[in-house]
DNA sequence: GTTAATTAATAGTAAAACTATCATTTATGA
DNA sequence: TCATAAATGATAGTTTTACTATTAATTAAC
């Protein structure tokens, strides 16, 4: 699966940026450097002038493939989103059983990327660390619906709406498969971000994952039998 | 229920602030019209010059209050989780049975405010629209060890608290109490915001509250028979 | 009614978040 | 391979933010 993962070419809204970073060395470094240095010092003190300096190049040519760092850091998660999608379709598309589906669906959307798999130039641990501390900050903003009408979290509801389906393929009776995709995604960032930082009101540490709680919560919720 | 809150103080740790905003009409003013303007610019627009401004008086004199406008945040979370805390411990002390005691801790604590209960200064409403679209950014930040350990969310994390020991009554067999709490909590106000921005991802709208969805869930897991 | 405390007004600094201009380097293709 | 276009780099400049410092004017307290 790696290698095939490997070569795909993560598409993100051209709305997002004003120059594929894709497209250039330079762009890539911005990208590569740009999730190192938000992962070091956080998105609050990250500038283009600190990412400028970092990889040897200017503040202005930084603006010339982002309007600013909060379209950087919808790239990203953008980018992020669609790298979990290819892997979740990956890992369940010759599942057929839809309990084992949505489960391995589940692990894959709330696991922690634990090592880098080498996708070209972004390192998807630190990328994965941004997502966890910062990714909510791409929509929790006065612009957001704006921003929506343009297409900027596609991809991030795109995969929600993946985990509904199989939701709803295992209990079509259950009347809220949508709030509870939603929960799984969103509520597994915090619960990664609570065991790290405010570890009395969690039970997931090193050896209980969010991915158990929240396989065990769907298993209680859609009544699914134990042997799976 | 009302009056009794009304004449109640929220405490807020003294850390958080240079100078208790309660202790003087100025101090009262700024918190009042900071919940206003944060939730009409959204917090990354708002600033104590425009504070100032909007209140007559100058930004120098909000800096006396507070350090800078992430801890008028912070205070303004820790004073909205203390109201709620309070509200959920006068709603559930004198119920004895602990399903049914449950049930209403989660119908309070996801519930959204809907009208202002005109605690002294603070329009409720206005408050609860910004931890929705603002709270988290009080806690994802570099500095959540430090200030975690300087006590600034001791609040939240002593209602999430109450729910996981509710939910431990309820089920002393459930594995992830403490999870299902957070989850709870921070799932409700997600839900909340993508009920009015992202409906595609949710089954919550004007009909289904969050407080259904969070309920049905809870009895789900935790085997509540259905005639509580 | 004096003194102390609080608030208001003003000024000033450093950095952030850009925009604009022009020089230089690199790439493309006739 | 030379000319031209495109991309990048360097520099400078603007506005706003996020403060700090100082002093003047009010208000409160004894």
């Amino acid at each position: 699966m790696k290698n095939l993962l490997k070569d795909i070419k993560v598409s993100v809204n051209e709305k997002i940026y004003l120059k594929d970073p894709e497209s250039t060395e330079l762009g890539k470094r911005i990208v590569e450097h740009a999730i190192l240095l938000i992962d070091e010092i956080g998105f609050e003190n990250f500038t283009f002038k600190k990412l400028g300096k970092k990889i040897g190049s200017n503040e202005s040519s930084v603006y010339r493939y982002f309007e600013n760092k909060h379209k950087l850091l919808v790239y990203l998660t953008s980018w992020y989103w669609g790298w979990k999608e290819y892997h979740l379709v990956f890992a369940t598309h010759s599942i057929t059983d839809p309990e084992k589906r949505l489960l391995k669906a589940i692990e894959v959307v709330t696991a922690s990327v634990e090592k880098d798999e080498s996708f070209s130039h972004i390192n998807e641990v630190a990328l994965n660390k941004i997502i966890i501390n910062e990714s909510s900050k791409s929509f929790l903003t006065k612009e957001v619906d704006t921003e929506n009408r343009e297409g900027y979290f596609l991809v991030y509801k795109r995969l929600v709406t993946r985990i509904r389906e199989m939701i709803t393929k295992v209990n079509s009776d259950y009347a809220f498969p949508g709030s509870l995709a939603s929960t799984i995604v969103d509520g597994a960032l915090h619960q990664h971000f609570i065991k790290d930082h405010f570890t009395s009101i969690t039970d997931c540490n090193e050896k209980v994952s969010p991915s158990i709680y929240f396989k065990d919560l769907v298993i209680n919720i859609l009544n699914i039998k134990e042997n799976v």
